[in-house]
DNA sequence: TCTGGGGTCCTAGGACCC
DNA sequence: TCTGGGGTCCTAGGACCC
């Protein structure tokens, strides 16, 4: 039986490291991506982070640093970084028969039936490769678990010794490896965890390896006791090759100013069902359930007012119109006059694959029906011409609620009329 | 004036049934 | 009227991930 190994492969402040592929002068500056309507900051490189600023931080509060540090902030380029990502994965499918796309920007490789002598080189050339054809900084994290290689994947990126390529499998300074990285830096502890574990005098990863297992089932779950495991070199998580179709689909977003007209909020509901069952279509899935919420913005000190509702629709569907119908109901059952609203959002649920469509003897199916062929031709044609080419009108044409990307750059991958243009 | 969006999994507890 | 065990299904809440 040959033994399990995992590379972690990850992309260096991938919205970043995306930009400057197309913008070498943001090389060496301090840049930032937001967040979808320009509001905190997503991704920095590491010239911003070393003036103190952090992941998640609003951008109106570094305002200040901007003219003086020379700080460039972009609005986040989903179709950029999703062309980007796919290249990246192109190329490591190249490297491993068993490729898991963990993120956009990760990767586990299945090394375990690999020929290969020397897995630092091994990853090394991974490496090479990636900044070679697409100006990607990548780090590669080698080792008997998905844990570990994570861990290891955390020490190539903070010593630059190391070259970006670190194998943790049976290092000789394992014990001290694990001391220094923080538990609530582990793959799975997050924030309410680590406050927990550090209050019983578990501080790092070495520690966290050591607990008892029934007493850290208790405080972690299931879950928990895996990670322990993982740590002590006992695979736990494997590969996950399948995509699995989404069981739940989310549409929402912050508006670009506060909103206050239900008319307006249809209207966002309306392109939200447009949005969600799109990926629904995608998935060849059809769904019974939908949710809908909508929210002021608890930062303001106003009226605040926040509520949801469901239903669920007689049949599953993914024809635009039944959820545009039913989020509409649930919107006006919510809705009070006299708040300023920041955000609606439509939640799908309750989801299963077209071909499971259950028979109904009383009402029409929709695989059988003509609403699926009216949403083939909706989506061939917005393939073709672009996405929004062909859209339901109650998802309104002004769009006076949208989000606001004022600093977006380019799509210079996917899209023939913003093409990087070389000139002399 | 300004603070993101989209997911998954696990468990406890309640409703309901026999 | 009220007692008990055991099973399933569903939901809400809490934790995590990027």
């Amino acid at each position: 039986m040959s033994r399990k190994r995992y590379a972690l492969v990850d992309c260096n402040q991938f919205y970043v490291s995306c930009e400057r592929s197309f913008q070498p002068h943001l090389c060496g500056k301090p840049v930032g991506v937001l967040s979808n309507n320009d509001g905190c900051i997503v991704a920095l490189s590491p010239e911003l982070k070393a003036l103190g600023v952090k992941r998640g931080a609003p951008a109106f509060k570094i305002k200040h640093l901007i003219d003086r540090y020379d700080v460039h902030l972009l609005s986040s380029n989903y179709a950029l970084y999703g062309d980007m990502s796919a290249r990246v994965m192109k190329i490591l499918s190249d490297y491993t028969p068993e490729l898991e796309i963990y993120s956009i920007d990760e990767a586990f490789l299945s090394l375990e039936d690999l020929q290969v002598d020397n897995w630092l080189e091994y990853g090394r050339s991974i490496r090479a490769q990636i900044q070679q054809w697409l100006g990607m900084p990548v780090s590669v994290g080698i080792g008997p678990t998905k844990t570990l290689a994570k861990v290891a994947n955390r020490v190539a990126k903070k010593f630059a010794g190391y070259g970006g390529v670190f194998d943790i499998t049976d290092h000789p300074r394992f014990e001290d490896i694990l001391k220094w990285v923080e538990v609530g830096d582990i793959w799975g502890v997050g924030y309410r965890y680590a406050i927990r574990l550090n209050e019983h005098g578990i501080m790092n990863a070495w520690d966290l390896s050591r607990v008892n297992q029934k007493w850290i089932q208790q405080q972690m779950t299931i879950v928990g006791l895996r990670t322990v495991k993982e740590l002590n070199g006992i695979s736990c998580l494997d590969m996950e090759l399948d995509i699995m179709p989404k069981k739940q689909i989310i549409s929402s977003r912050s508006f670009g100013h506060p909103v206050e007209k239900l008319s307006e909020l249809l209207e966002a509901t309306a392109d939200y069902c447009q949005v969600a069952t799109l990926k629904l279509r995608n998935q060849r899935s059809l769904a019974s359930g939908i949710m809908v919420y909508l929210t002021t913005n608890r930062f303001r000190d106003e009226p605040q007012y926040a509520n949801y509702a469901s239903s669920r629709l007689i049949t599953p569907s993914a024809y635009i119109p039944d959820f545009i119908q039913a989020a509409g109901t649930l919107l006006r059952s919510i809705y009070r006059p006299g708040y300023k609203y920041k955000k609606v959002g439509v939640m799908i649920s309750d989801i299963i694959a077209e071909k499971q469509a259950p028979l109904d003897f009383f009402e029409p199916v929709y695989i059988d029906d003509e609403r699926k062929l009216v949403m083939d031709c909706v989506d061939r044609l917005n393939n073709i011409w672009g996405p929004g080419t062909l859209a339901y009108a109650a998802a309104g044409i002004n769009k006076s609620w949208q989000m606001k990307r004022e600093l977006l750059s380019p799509n210079y991958t996917s899209d023939w009329r913003q093409l990087l243009s070389v000139s002399g």
